[in-house]
DNA sequence: GTGAAAGCGCTAACAC
DNA sequence: GTGTTAGCGCTTTCAC
């Protein structure tokens, strides 16, 4: 290559690295013989010098300590396709690709972390589905930079980005209330989970400033089964209700079939609200009122603040917190 | 690490890399050692010098030459979550992780033959949304070990896997006879894509054995909404139908709703039956009678056969066909 | 069975 | 502004 070019090796790389101090005819020269040649740098010689990989790890990760072989609910979760698409549209014009690992096991953790350590990638990306997971604190220890998807539920000093579950909330129940509801209760997620615990006592405050000093809720575990569920305890308390907010859609789509099996239409019996604008949001009938987070803007900051942590190792961490939407359709 | 173990560099890597010739002793000595220190080898050095990655590219292609710069529509598809669950049971266990690629655009198609050359990955495994994909082709001509996870619309020298689409078609014809429907139908998918041509002739065939020479159909998209349109336009010409095959779960939900909305009731004046069995199908009201494919083992089997290529640049390429299965729910 | 030495392809000091 | 040189950390002949 650099023979080619009739230039020394360092030349080549200087041009191919974008390095100043190049004549701009000598520039040309190589640039010309690296498209004639079709050269492609080799990967791991660079990375052996430079201890960089341009590769950042995409984990996710669970809490789970058995040995549960498949990743696959969260894999077959909409919402995860979108935290995908935000992350690739933000790396892929930086020239980066995400390497995907599952961590939902000590075994499978202590392997992500070794990883990442043997420098197969620059810093990690996680996704957590539960709260109480011991990854994030194994990478901070590890000295590894990683960002979050959610704030962790305990705190320890490593960046994230999240939505803001109380605004979110109490966008729900402000549409509530413009719609007139006077008879509202709620469907919360786990309360083990920051962000269910936030979503309950942010639509609760909303309520409250509204007048609404007491609101009824029911736990579900934020799947279709414990929507319907949980649905079906509230309308036995109080068959009258005329609003719900519902934590997450996939609980609200459960909701919906037990409303419709008690003979209740909605949104004109009672106007129902989810959160997360997932997939589930359209595909119900009658499509879902929801909260949307901005998960694909979420996702490329992720990538954003680990370039930034990758590019300085010191970086004190930092929070990104995005504002959700109100997403008007027929169900309230 | 060498100097601790009191051998020579050499000697670690034989150990490390399994190499008989190496005495016992000497190698409990250096696993103790690396145990202590904590050793991993640096990934760059040694893939610079094997000149293998230990990684394959997970791509995710479309046939668009636009510029749609979110990859959304695959990543939000549940089966997608299947196909990557399989992968990566079967690559994890070998210490292997799959490099997320997209590449639907003619540009982001050459990053992805580029990045292979450049030895970012092994090989790849490689989904393809339509059928008229260029990049199989492009890797063959890069010669990049590759394997799809269906069968090309072009015949191209490449190896794949697939499901009997015909078996499966067969399979809904023969559910559909056995519950006593005389009067069936079939919504089919767009017909330029392999898979959907396949499960029409499938279903059209084995009605034929079972008597019914002529089936008529109507063409979706895939999609939810084009499956309810279909559904209409199928009732528009006979309203008395009593049977439909539907060639994928999503717009057998859209038929769904048709029927529902036309007040015919599932399955006891239709009877319905899917195609994937998509989480759609258990989410579904009622729940669908759907053909099932086994996604998780054909990629895994998409990672074995990958990795013989790998092992094996010269061989031939191999197809391996699975056999789909009728799972039974309350829609037909 | 084990060590010594060469070299994978690149980048980064350092001379010029 | 460009060439020369010295490694990055590993695997792998080749002697012993």
């Amino acid at each position: 290559m650099a023979r080619v070019a009739g230039v020394s090796r360092a030349t080549v790389s200087r041009v191919i690295n974008g390095i100043r101090n190049v004549d701009p005819d000598i520039q040309a020269t190589v640039r010309q013989a690296i498209a004639t040649t079709g050269y492609v740098p080799n990967r791991a010689a660079r990375s052996l010098v430079t201890r960089r990989t341009g590769a950042v790890a995409l984990v996710l990760s669970g809490a789970g300590a058995d040995e549960d072989p498949s990743p696959s609910p969260l894999l077959t979760d909409p919402f995860f396709g979108r935290v995908v698409a935000g992350i690739i549209s933000f790396l892929r014009p930086r020239g980066i690709h995400p390497v995907l690992m599952f961590a939902e096991t000590a075994q499978s953790r202590a392997q992500v972390v070794s990883y990442l350590r043997q420098g197969d990638a620059d810093g990690a990306l996680l996704v957590s589905t539960h709260a109480a997971d011991p990854l994030p604190a194994q990478l901070v220890e590890a000295a590894v930079p990683a960002v979050l998807f959610a704030r962790p539920a305990d705190p320890i000093p490593i960046s994230y980005v999240d939505v803001d579950h109380r605004a979110g909330a109490a966008l729900a129940a402000d549409r509530l209330v413009e719609l007139g509801r006077r008879r509202v209760a709620t469907i919360c997620g786990p309360l083990d989970v920051p962000a269910a615990q936030a979503r309950l006592a942010g639509f609760q405050d909303a309520m409250a400033r509204h007048g609404h000093a007491f609101v009824p809720y029911s736990e579900g575990g934020f799947t279709y089964d414990s929507g319907e569920q949980a649905m079906e305890r509230l309308l036995a308390e109080r068959l009258d209700l005329d609003g719900v907010f519902v934590a997450n859609d996939l609980m609200a789509q459960g909701a919906l079939h037990a409303l419709r099996h008690h003979g209740r239409s909605v949104p004109d019996d009672v106007a129902v609200i989810g959160f997360d604008d997932s997939s589930a949001a359209t595909a119900c009938r009658p499509p879902l009122t929801t909260i949307r987070h901005p998960v694909e803007g979420m996702a490329a900051e992720m990538g954003r603040l680990l370039l930034d942590h990758i590019d300085e190792p010191g970086r004190t961490p930092t929070s990104v917190i995005f504002e959700p939407a109100l997403i008007v359709r027929a169900s309230g």
